[in-house]
DNA sequence: CCGTATCCCATGCGATACTG
DNA sequence: CAGTATCGCATGGGATACGG
């Protein structure tokens, strides 16, 4: 009786706060926005993050097929991970909740410090053909 | 010494996850869509929360600069709770969200219920003159 | 009507050590 | 290199009771 990530949700939104809420999720995510990432890669570049979290966090975005995780057959091991279509669909969002962040922030700059306003590269989605 | 809420932040997108994390906010501000509610109104209309995490959250939003209260000297007693400019900014955002989180429960349907696919009201917000 | 105070528990996360 | 296992604490949030 393993206890379930994703009991049942009352809506979409719900659903989709699950997927980014955490500690580490977004700035995982953020890491692999120039395109695909070994462990090793993402570990170094996130401050302060355990392998423990880091691999969990992880596997909990494969099971929600944010991202893929690819096993190379080298020694030494190598394995990637990038983005899914879906994952990719976040970064708009992302894009957006910085820039109200950063809005945020400067409304409240009497009572809250910032180390540094973007650390983050989250980019509008470049146009596409539909 | 007493505890800071927002201890200091790295950057932006952390500081706006902050104001919108935890399990009642995007419910609550989901329910000042439409115009000014009552305190009584929103506790009626929120299924589970008690009346402790509603003022508290309540609290935290007015601190953030999300909402206004605004207290009538009537008897009765009357409270009101609206956005601020910077709380309606939020709103594009959460619609964004909740349609990727539709998405996201499309996608992942094998796997993940949900009760109702959307329980929320955000829209785009109207256009308007800058 | 509109809240606060207290108590308590589940979960998230950190620290540390170990493995294929 | 790329992980897992175990332990333990801090925090978020539920239940309940009380106050202006």
């Amino acid at each position: 009786m393993t206890k379930q990530r994703h009991p049942e949700y009352t809506c979409s939104m719900e659903a989709a706060l699950s997927v980014i809420s955490g500690k580490w999720k977004v700035k995982i995510l953020n890491q692999l926005m120039d395109g695909p990432r070994r462990y090793s890669e993402i570990r170094r570049s996130i401050d302060g993050m355990t392998e423990k979290m880091l691999s969990q966090q992880l596997r909990e975005l494969e099971e929600d097929k944010i991202l893929t995780r690819k096993v190379y057959p080298e020694v030494p091991p190598r394995v990637e991970y990038a983005f899914t279509e879906l994952g990719k669909e976040l970064a708009s969002i992302f894009y957006a909740l910085e820039k109200w962040g950063a809005h945020f922030l400067t409304v409240n700059s009497d009572t809250i410090k910032v180390a540094d306003a973007s650390c983050y590269t989250f980019r509008e989605p470049v146009a596409e053909a539909v």
